[in-house]
DNA sequence: CTTTAACCGAGACGGTACGTCGTGTCTTAAA
DNA sequence: TTTAAGACACGACGTACCGTCTCGGTTAAAG
């Protein structure tokens, strides 16, 4: 998940010249986040990240393919705080706690995420690699659930999956179409809802 | 959910002038669905869709305020085929079947959804409206579920705005994020999901 | 000169119908004035003489035939006060003092004839309608510079459309290209210079 | 008399970046000039200049400030050839030699500079440049004239602004408002004429 | 210590879309 | 039949963004 170079020469000639210069990825990706966190309005065009960045556009072309892959990799970039999976033993408890915490970090980059679906639903391209981004992030709920399988907390013959997709669903319905908050208290709830005791 | 006019003259002045050709409108509506539903990575312009409808751009402008609006109505004339609502007395199945006919329009309209959508994240009027109207369609599936609590066949107690923000949050995931088909089977599994009888 | 009207039916059926309101004609010709008069950059378009005038488009072009039709008719009427020949028995002050007046009328009327010619140079059909129009008012200097020759003031020889040229040649690149003043002094000197007494 | 390039910037650095295509340049002018010599109804866009010279509206744009810019460098440089300064020894010979070449070639980019002009009459900025333009190009005539004040062929209080006034007044008269021929015949007389010989 | 290849900022360029404006024609309903 | 209101097609305007392409200058490993 990183800025994929332009494709290595097939002589396997190890690499003469300049080397690349991180402070252009730094600031290309940081500028990018600026820009993607502004007012919901503002379109986020490369040639603003490159003034902003004082990096040359053509810089940016070079390590990456399109407008969406930058807007990706400065997501990933923020999103790199991992939130934790907590273990009290309770999977009611554990899931409350945990989308409790995705939400919280989905909300404060929700510009940046609608930005970034937004330019995913232009270019084919971007949009299969941010699905798989996506996708990739799904794990840590997924060992969540699995545990609280073992455990017997949850039926063995849940679709995980569907799960999942029900959860996640409503995180981006809330985000992309509804424009409304994702609170703690939702959290509890949808928590109580998957794990099958809606209204203990 | 018709083209707005710009703003009626707030005198009470019953109309002069020569009245709004039909043929227009059906004639834009119309082309817009047609490149709404084209391959995935061709664009939507208002001079595609005026050059296809044989109208000036001028005259698009004229009755919509934006690219968005248009959009938005060209999905409305073509979700007007309602999705009827089952009653066969038990919940899981007149769910599964609603859901499964969701679904079913759904997917066959998913580019021009995906389209409306991109263009509601770029530009907040449009979202506004488009938000309207989907909150409008949830209307079916709320009728359906009240009928289910009366029943007894849902606990009073379930919350159905998050009941329902599951669904459509899988449906809009689906379609948006993923990727992935809707299929019968993932509506008769979400139907037992929701209905509190997940493996039945 | 006068706003022709739709070629006039030819049975020879008196005249059916409401007849045209005199008061339309005037408000347009004055709002057409009005704005020509306007500051320098400003366009003056059919929309603005229209909406000014309290008029609607059509009615503009059912009696004139082009926008160009309606500067020019516009200007002809302002042009309305003629300059007077003077007969004080010399030519060159008979002509010092005709000039200086149509200078000054001239002067006062820069705008509107700087869009009227603007308007000629993009509209074919206007261009001969204006060019009848201004070799139709050549009429009161000729007179002038034929009472000259009769006189003996002028050489027989001299051809007077030639000396016109000049002399309306000079007056139209000041207005159109030098975009410099006509004073009367210059009105003097030129009078004396068609003369042949250039310098006494 | 080349198209500027956007305020030079204020540092001194020599310049970076990728040079300027001087055939995007001549595509320009020249596609600018063969449209300005269409037939006479014809308009001249940006838009079709553009087309015609196979480079973007918005590179012209980067080049040329406005319309007029692009139309009066387009007619400086195909009127790149001078008009030659004859000198036979004779002010009357030399002058209707010079006027009748000055004739010949206005005539022949009659609709050009009509179009020129009626760009100007549009664009007050246009208007300051294309002055400027029109009165450098003054001084062939000037020279011819002041040589004559010298060697006596012409008065020496003869005001030599005038008489060119009268002359280039002549030449615009016939071209953007009588449209009328401007033949050798009228060269000769002309010259007679402000030479103070006008009929011999 | 020179070569040489890659990096990089500046910025020109073609293409495509945007939303606005102006002209001239046409339609409707009232006067 | 005239009129005001106003819809409409056509086509130009000037701006913006995308992605590609030079142009020189810089940097570092390889010779």
């Amino acid at each position: 998940m990183s800025s994929s170079p332009p494709p290595p020469p097939a002589t396997s000639r190890p690499h003469t010249g300049r080397r690349r210069n991180p402070a252009v990825r730094d600031a290309v990706l940081r500028s990018a986040a600026e820009l993607l966190a502004g007012p919901d309005g503002m379109a986020v065009s490369i040639d603003a990240i490159a003034r902003m960045a004082g990096v040359s556009k053509h810089t940016i072309y070079r390590w990456w393919p399109s407008k969406g892959a930058v807007l990706l990799e400065a997501v990933v970039e923020h999103a790199q705080q991992e939130v934790a999976i907590p273990d009290t033993g309770a999977l009611v408890t554990d899931l409350a706690t945990f989308l409790a915490d995705t939400f919280r970090a989905v909300e404060r980059a929700g510009a940046l995420l609608r930005r970034l679906i937004a330019e995913a639903l232009r270019d084919t391209a971007s949009a299969q690699e941010m699905r798989e981004f996506i996708v990739a992030r799904r794990g840590g709920l997924r060992s969540l659930l699995v545990r609280g399988q073992e455990r017997g907390e949850l039926p063995a013959e849940q679709e995980l999956e569907l799960t999942m997709d029900q959860i996640y669903g409503l995180m981006w319905y809330r985000l992309l179409i509804a424009d409304s908050p994702l609170t703690a208290d939702d959290a509890a709830r949808l928590a109580r809802s998957v794990a099958g005791r809606p209204h203990s």
